[in-house]
Parts: C-alpha cells; structure tokens; sequence
DNA sequence: ACCCAAATGTAGCCAAGGCTACGAAACCAT
DNA sequence: ATGGTTTCGTAGCCTTGGCTACATTTGGGT
C-alpha cells in the first residue's frame, strides 16, 4: 500500500542543504572507503615485519596463519603490494619489504604500540587493548596520536 | 640473479610458531577486514538518521552528497541495507529506517559522540577530532568507550 | 495538459578481498 | 634419486564498493 508521496515533510529542498551541520559530514568518508586497501597495506607489511623479526623470514603460509586468511588471498594480496612497491618477491620465495615497505611497518608499529599503551594507560585490559588497537591505529591522525602520546608521557 | 633459495634465515621452523608473542596476532583481522560491510552500513544507516533529523527525510541524492559517493552506489547499497533489514524504501520514495536500523544509528551517534568528546578533551582539535572519530568509532568495543565516557567524567 | 529538470534506477565495468579446487614447485627423507 | 609432504601459484567464483552512461519516473512550472 503506497501511501505518500515524497514521505510527509520535504520542508527543506533538501538540496543544497546537508554539506555539514549536526553531523551530516561528507567526502571524509567516501575516502575512508578507498582506504580500505591501505589498512590492508599497513597490516601486511606490519605482519611482515613482525614474521621477519620473530622467525627470520616471512613466507606466505606463514602470513596466511598470521592474519587469518588462506594462502591465496595472501599470494594475491603480496602481488598487489609488490605493484605498490611495498614488498619484492620470487615465486616460491621469501617475502622482504622495500625502504618504503620498511618505513611503513615502522610507522605503523610504532603506531600500533602508541594506541596500545595509550588504551592500557586508560585502564582497558590488555587483550581489549590489543584487539581495538588494531582497528584504530588505521584511523589515527598525527595530531591524535601526539595527543596519546602527551597524555602518556603525563600519565606514564 | 637468483641467490639463496630460503632467503638466509629460516632459522625456526616458522610453521607452528607464530601464534601471537610479539605481535603477530591472527584472526582478528580476517574478521576486521569483512567487516567493512559493517563499518559501511553504520555511515549509511547513520547519515540516514541525520538526514531524516535536519531535512525531514533520507533521499538518495542526499545521501550520496552526505556520503561523497554518486546515487549509483547508494542506491546499491540501500537495496543490501534493505535485504539486512536495517532500511525500507520503495523506489523513487524516501528510505526509512527499520526498528533495527533506528537503533544500530543511535548506537552509531551516540558512540561517535563519545569519541569525538572524548578527542576534544584530550586537547585534539575539533576539525581533526571529528575526522578521526569517523575512523575510530567503528572500531571501539565497549569496555575501551566505558573508558572514555569514565575519563570524560572524571575530566569533563 | 505537457514538458523539462531533477531524482532514481539499470546495465555494465573495475578493483579488491575472500574462498575452493587443483596443479606445480620445493624440500626433506629415506 | 625418488617419493611424499608442504608450500605456492593459477583458475575461477562470489561479494561489495565505486564509477560512467543511459533509461525511467517524479514533480513542478508554464
């Protein structure tokens, strides 16, 4: 059953209206959606990384254990980040990052670790701490993590 | 020039070890990365409520400007909202929100309110605070934004 | 009434992440 | 050196978010 029309009060053209107010923001998020493959980015080369550190080296399996996903999404996912200049790889070989890959997982590390401490020194649990870090850190301004960072250095 | 065949390290045998120690968590994000659907209709069933608060009603062009993406993808992603029960609408009429929908938005507001207060009162700046909410708030579980409303009590 | 502009919808394309199934390469032992 | 296990790559499929181009419906004006 069809009732109104255009619902029951258009009041506003609601046209040039919503461009920020209250709440309703905009572009920020279009953007964010794009950037999913970014955070991707940052939690490859950070696991990387890590695999490198902990074990010597970082070969698709053991990335695959690591984040959770089979080996395939892994293989694909490593030729997507080699395009990008973040890791080299042979076939059947280990993984190494490039500087940029480098420079990344240690942005991202030091970031990790800074939400991390910032959310223990709030008083959340350690396993709380570390699962939401990692949702986080990805969406973590310059600015607001020198604001963890002073809060800790304050706090610490 | 093809040197080493297992790079140089293998050192341990990488297979069971890594499982967490350091950092190289799992599962956690195999999840996260699924749940971008999530994060999506929580921006979506959000705008929609703040929509419906200023104007009077959700449209799909509003939507896409508030959103910052074309009527194409709203409109695609209305029928998937549609299809999990968080929004009805007829075509060429207005979207509403479902008792599900309604509540995943107030859940959605008041959580980012939370985060952004929570940024200003740890002295980020309004413009940065409200760009990083958008980011964060989707990631916060409950204890760590218990946190926050307790600091903001304790700070407020 | 009629027409036109704005709002929606549809078709079809791309990238990206996930998966299963299956084949190929590498390794380790015997 | 030969075989079996493990690792990796490829093929092929699904979902989802984004887009452009084009068709259709609405709704307001003249």
């Amino acid at each position: 059953m069809p009732a109104v029309r255009r619902s029951t009060a258009p009041s506003q053209p609601a046209s040039s209206a919503p461009t920020r107010s209250t709440s309703a923001q905009a572009s920020s998020l279009s953007k964010a959606r794009q950037d999913n493959a970014r955070e991707i980015a940052e939690d490859y080369v950070e696991a990387i990384a890590d695999l490198i550190t902990l074990t010597g080296e970082a070969r698709v399996v053991d990335l695959a254990r690591t984040l959770g996903v089979t080996h395939v999404t892994v293989s694909r996912t490593i030729t997507r980040l080699q395009r990008q200049g973040f890791v080299r790889s042979e076939p059947y070989r280990s993984i190494f990052l490039t500087e940029s890959g480098a420079a990344l997982a240690r942005d991202c590390k030091s970031r990790h670790e800074t939400v991390t401490a910032f959310l223990r020194a709030l008083g959340v649990r350690r396993e709380t701490a570390e699962r939401d870090a990692e949702g986080i850190e990805h969406h973590v301004s310059d600015e607001t993590l020198a604001a963890f960072l002073k809060f800790l250095h304050a706090n610490g």
